[in-house]
DNA sequence: ATTTATGCAAATCGTTTGCAAACCT
DNA sequence: AGGTTTGCAAACGATTTGCATAAAT
């Protein structure tokens, strides 16, 4: 894996951005979090970022490829590091109970059938594909770590 | 496919609700449009109805199993007629340009073998699947009627 | 010196809620 | 007469924005 710091100068130069030191703090924060983060997450694991900062900054990083959102309804969305940056296409688990997101990988063999599902029905319908999202939902295995939030 | 206002009657006693005339109007608008709607343009199709009667009833609904809440980010959710009551197993295209969500099929075996494919991943994970959610991103096919809204 | 990023506080906007009046599929 | 639903207006909460200050990977 190429070293988050130099993928991220690239990216962010080909969007005539900056890597600024609370970008950089964002990412690694993600990084080292290793699964999908809410902005209270990050912010209560690097206290020094400010929320709008945050805000801000995670639209610069997700504009430039580097992060990807995850929208799950009313709730906090969810942050992780992109495609491009971990090369680890996934999709993901939430718990309805305590709101947990968490990647899962699909054997390539079924991606691969569902890719060409979805282009075919898209052909069928005109409907321009750009990517699909699959989430599963349902409920933790360990209830003891399931707590919801609030 | 039985007649809405007995399912709905039905459905709604066993929630021991009520199945009002404002729960009917919703209700007999969602199967007129035949697409998932938002809550404005239930209203401007119903300007009758109260808003905060509508977002009331439509949990109401969803609650009885009757109505399903399609929630895609920042923007208005969108709410069609339950699988239930429409005997009808779809996904959605959502469009990143004008926000249109529509109900797309897959072929039964695409369908079937990603079941399959999910139930294999969260028995592995421990994670209890209750049940899955695919959208197609991208684009509509026709720019003509493809207007971002505001 | 100039441009861009930051942090605070205020504004936005979809959605929810309190409460008094209306309803009674 | 009793419990539910409605409609209005106010509250909520995640996110965004205005603006003055601070950096400047």
């Amino acid at each position: 894996m190429t070293d988050l710091h130099d993928l991220a100068l690239l990216k962010l130069r080909l969007d005539g951005q900056r890597l600024t030191t609370g970008r950089q703090l964002i990412l690694r924060t993600l990084e080292e979090a290793g699964e999908p983060l809410t902005i209270p997450m990050i912010l209560s694991r690097q206290p020094r970022l400010a929320q709008s900062s945050v805000y801000r900054n995670l639209a610069v990083l997700e504009h430039a490829g580097l992060v990807s959102k995850i929208e799950m309804g009313d709730e906090h969305a969810h942050y992780e590091l992109g495609e491009e940056v971990t090369h680890h296409h996934h999709h993901h688990t939430v718990c309805r109970n305590c709101g947990k997101v968490r990647d899962v990988t699909l054997p390539d063999a079924v991606e691969k059938a569902l890719d060409r599902a979805l282009a075919q029905v898209a052909a069928e319908t005109g409907f321009v594909l750009q990517h699909h999202r699959l989430d599963l939902v349902g409920t933790c295995a360990d209830s003891a770590t399931c707590i919801p939030p609030g």
